[in-house]
DNA sequence: TGATAGTGCTTCAACCTTAAAATATTTTTG
DNA sequence: CAAAAATATTTTAAGGTTGAAGCACTATCA
């Protein structure tokens, strides 16, 4: 019993601790950059594949809706931040690129956000953060592979 | 170097789980309580202090704007879940105070909720979630008395 | 090859979220 | 006391988010 109360307690506190890091996130990138939490994040998948990523690849990374995707990179594009690129040999599909000018404005913004991260978890020694990094990607990994098994097993 | 790299990771898996996470969530409760996590955390709060809170506390507790509050009180109140009670005194505030109803159907989400936690952290020992909520506990507290630092001494 | 099923993306309605402006009320102060 | 400052909430505009519905195109297969 008091087991479910231990995890709970700790889900709200790493509920509490990421929103906090979050928001001031979202605040340092409006303020500084004069954009958002979701379009930093599509920028910084797209950065990871220079090539580009399909529509839905792009949703599948970022764990997000469909719809959700084409309504950021609707504003991103109006901006010249991105592109859509046509994929030949299926119409229907789209990928989408940062631009050379997404590419120079996000280099910025990435290195603003790795200094903030840096300075929010410098209460963090470099090797307390290896070791939780290494727990969370272990659970992550336990997660993803039950999810996989629940889903196979229907 | 290296130092801010390791907690960019650290950063970007503890976003990765605590999204994970959340997203089962939200869509536990919208399919088996037609409710959403906002309205939840709201509930929630509120269910903590069974004399009410005032808006402006309450999205304090929720660290959210106050605008924001005002929607989801709006539609829990069209429900009957939640009801706002003028303070005797000050004519400009106002308190939000769950229902009868509202702490009834409160309770049987609060207790599904726990499950699903207890369920999606079962491979986390009671000691080890113990020993993270201490440690994330710290760097909250950490935190928060760096801003108030911050804060006082502009 | 032509109906049918499947895929990839966009649109839609509803809700969440924020920062800033507006409103109403209370408190401070000259 | 009247003007000004502060406080509590709501409203507003812009964007983010989802799940479901819609559209266009591709693949399957009888």
């Amino acid at each position: 019993m008091t087991a479910a109360k231990d995890r709970v307690r700790l889900w709200l506190r790493l509920l509490k601790v990421v929103r906090g890091i979050e928001g001031e996130l979202r605040e340092n990138l409006r303020r500084e950059h004069n954009t958002t939490l979701p379009r930093f994040d599509v920028m910084s998948a797209l950065s990871r594949h220079p090539e580009g990523l399909k529509m839905s690849q792009l949703s599948g990374v970022l764990r997000v809706s469909n719809g959700n995707v084409t309504g950021i990179a609707d504003r991103l594009g109006e901006e010249g931040l991105v592109e859509r690129i046509a994929v030949p040999g299926d119409r229907r599909a789209t990928i989408l690129r940062l631009t050379k000018a997404g590419e120079t404005v996000f280099a910025g913004q990435a290195q603003a956000h790795e200094d903030w991260i840096d300075d929010m978890l410098a209460g963090v020694s470099p090797a307390d953060a290896r070791a939780m990094a290494a727990r969370l990607q272990a659970f992550a990994a336990a997660s993803e592979k039950e999810e996989k098994e629940t889903a196979n097993a229907q």
